[in-house]
DNA sequence: CATTGTGAACTCATTCACAGCG
DNA sequence: CGCTGTGAATGAGTTCACAATG
């Protein structure tokens, strides 16, 4: 008898990074018209190894056709189910600088679900502007109360690093346990919650190291 | 006799990115008037495991000192050296919507000796405008061009994910060999060219699954 | 018969544990 | 004595290789 239970512990952090890109080969291929694509062709397309593709999905369930390959609509939604991207998610973000005004603006957040329904800065200059996406800038100070009456289950942290860890500290105490952390510090959060750290500097230090003992420059 | 040989084969990719924390603490740790730190200490700031931090430095030599712990200012050096961020980078941007805009006034960069010095897109309504950078808007035309005349080493691409690659193919031609891809795509390059990819919405996912499997919401 | 699903083999990375040394 | 440096032990993640199967 076939158990359909998903074995969440033993699942590499890394396996959940590829069913991502994973999802969204499957939305191209989708549009492309595809109907049906192997563990092969979706591995290329992600560079990864097939073996590897067909694992990751192994740790979630038997979603393939042997001999024939994977449902292209299907697997998108069962990969959607299992990143609980087929819902609603609402984010409050910190630090309306350059790269917060941007991120607000972007359109790849709430066309899939991600949406930003608050938005915080402790300058008063920006406190009470309404920005373009019709959100308006409150004052830090009511984060808490913002947070738990809007139901935000994700912070953004886009502040200065000298702030950063102040403003998670808020994001903890309204209950919100997902940060998604921009800024380039390293910031320390209890178990109950997850975060994420988005570091360009770190990837530009890789690039350069890369550049150096690899391309010899 | 000691080999200051550096053995870069077997040196995990995860170091790298760890080197480039360590950094960032040093800088911090000199800043508050630190002269030693142990690697208790930086790992914990790092949050990481304290012989983590010993084995990541052994790869490219001996900079402790026994009994003591490690110089913050010689660290920090030695570090700097490594990821050979001890000197200046030119960087090229293609796409100046919200994003590219946000980066090229970004303090973070130029600081660390990462610099902007070409920017292009193919909007006509941006072609020749002077960015708040003092940096004029070029056309994507004139990439390969430009590139090579200013020596640009690391292309940036924050252009919609359907042109990036083609972004990409015209920086390989300009014989640039690092790329920092904040587009929502897999890039293919040949083995000459690094990649590093900065990715908001695999993040987002990676989050939304935690919350998902591990908060159970 | 092409392709999935998966145990076993292997490779890579982290952590332990202690010898080495200032 | 305390902390680094590192070989050995452990653990995690990837790839292989092939049996299972629509």
């Amino acid at each position: 008898m076939k158990r359909e239970l998903i074995k969440t512990d033993k699942i590499p952090k890394a396996t959940i990074t590829r069913l991502s890109l994973y999802y969204r080969q499957l939305e191209l291929l989708e549009f492309d018209g595809y109907r049906m694509v192997s563990s092969d062709k979706l591995a290329w397309l992600c560079q990864v190894n097939p073996a590897q593709v067909r694992k990751d999905l192994g740790y979630f369930g038997e979603f393939g056709v042997r001999g024939v390959g994977y449902d292209v609509r299907d697997l998108k939604h069962e990969i959607m189910k299992i990143l609980a991207v087929n819902r609603e998610w609402n984010m409050g973000i910190a630090g309306i600088g350059n790269l917060g005004s941007a991120l607000l603006q972007h359109q790849n957040f709430p066309a899939r679900g991600f949406n930003f329904v608050a938005a915080f800065d402790t300058d008063t200059e920006k406190i009470g502007r309404v920005l373009p996406s019709g959100l308006m800038v409150k004052d830090l100070e009511e984060l808490v109360f913002t947070v738990e009456e809007l139901e935000i289950q994700i912070g953004v942290i886009t502040t200065p690093p000298e702030v950063a860890q102040m403003v998670a500290d808020l994001f903890l105490d309204a209950q919100v346990n997902a940060i998604l952390n921009f800024s380039p510090t390293q910031i320390h959060v209890p178990d109950c919650c997850r975060v994420e750290n988005i570091d360009f500097t770190i990837k530009l230090d890789i690039l350069s190291y890369k550049l150096k003992h690899e391309m010899g420059l």
